[in-house]
DNA sequence: CAGTAAAATGAACGGGGTTCTTTTAGAACT
DNA sequence: AGTTCTAAAAGAACCCCGTTCATTTTACTG
């Protein structure tokens, strides 16, 4: 599916090119794009420079740049690629808060399936007419069909976002970065954090999936309870 | 503060230096690690490269390596240098939930002091012997003194922070990155964006700002809720 | 005073994104 | 059919980056 080219050619064929307009068309902005993430996935964001791209493909640098803009176009058309498959379906089975939990899941999960990738989409912008957009508009129907006030759905909405790439970003971080290792320092941490570590080995959790279903489900029942009553405390 | 040297030649002074070693101690980690910053703050995170950071020192970019092994330990140290400012006094003063919010915002405002520096720090790991760990120790033992259990405190920890920092890197992004603009296919987003714009700029207040806020809230609010009734749900 | 370590310069290496020119192939129009 | 225009490739170059190495000068130390 990553690879879509009939012949296969796509890894570096023996000989090389002509100069000049191939008879048969080689290159498109898809295979790019598909070629960019594959790659990510496999070896790294590192490993996805414009020049290892266009090696694996069997092209030449300046090739891609007749079918994409640059590096941040290229990237923003991988986020494309990956927002397609965070499905919004639960919005119109389930009561707000589940489908709220759920649509949490399947963001997470898809950003968690490439954890090199986040870094790089987070600090970009969203591209115009992007299907991201899409996807928040079920998000807002549900929400303001649910009763939150219009001024305040998208707020609710990011602040979810924010929370999901943040725990898409403790994903990339290696599972031991808190570990703090041998300190006299710090025992009431260094205490909390091997009780934890004991746990969730013997569950066979993972550390970022622990903090993210937790605080999902704290987020959300706080959300829950502000719809109830709007006026708890003013900041 | 951020330029501390005494005579303020950092800025290219005009004659070159001669080779060897200069009779009068020109770089020194802390100089080079505050200039980092100073420059991420003044013109972005690009423009504070080696060479750059070299430049306005008035020194070559190999000079800097006597005094920080690369850029991604100065990195690590501009980290330090701003973790430093995170206070958690608040710990021996207020209840948990409060002292917890009181540290969010705190933590929070200091990247949002750096926007453009989180995307960096989220990707690195901790150093060792982080100043970042005593943040933490702080934190775990007002929790497991406020009746968390040992195994689930660095778990709440670990879910607050991510959104803090998924906030912050919110923040990086320009205020107006979810704009739909004029668009048919998204009427109930549209709608929504518009109307929380409208009551945004009413009261002053940045999109940002106000999910961090709403966010917060409901965060701190769950878990409240999830350590009075730890088997709400099991997921 | 000799010897060593420290701290700067200067040159170079390999990699990155990107742009510009040249060459070829196909499409469209007369 | 011949001409013209355009798309899509190669190839060369530009300027950025982090980093390493040899060299030179100075400071420190026994």
């Amino acid at each position: 599916m990553a690879n879509r080219n009939g012949d296969g050619a796509a890894a570096a064929p023996p000989t090389r090119r002509r100069v000049g307009r191939p008879s048969a068309g080689v290159l498109s902005k898809r295979l790019i794009t598909e070629t960019c993430l594959r790659l990510i996935d496999e070896r790294g964001t590192e490993a996805a420079s414009m020049r290892a791209i266009a090696a694996e493909l069997g092209v030449r640098p300046s090739a891609l740049y007749n079918h994409v803009a640059g590096y941040n176009e290229l990237i923003a058309g991988v986020r494309e690629l990956i927002s397609e498959r965070i499905p919004t379906d639960a919005f119109e089975r389930e009561p707000w808060e589940a489908a709220l939990a759920t649509w949490a899941h399947h963001y997470r999960d898809v950003f968690a399936a490439h954890p090199s990738l986040v870094a790089l989409l987070a600090v970009l912008p969203l591209a115009e007419e992007s299907v991201t957009t899409v996807m928040y508009e079920a998000v807002i129907a549900k929400l303001v069909d649910a009763g939150w006030p219009e001024t305040h759905a998208v707020t609710v909405l990011v602040a979810l976002e924010s929370f999901v790439l943040g725990s898409a970003l403790d994903l990339s971080a290696p599972d031991d970065m808190l570990d703090p290792g041998p300190r006299d320092d710090v025992p009431r941490f260094s205490s909390a954090y091997r009780a934890r570590a004991k746990l969730l080995a013997q569950t066979g959790t993972r550390p970022a999936d622990a903090s993210f279903e937790l605080g999902l489900r704290a987020l959300i029942a706080g959300f829950s309870a502000e719809l109830a009553n709007p006026s708890t405390t003013g900041r």
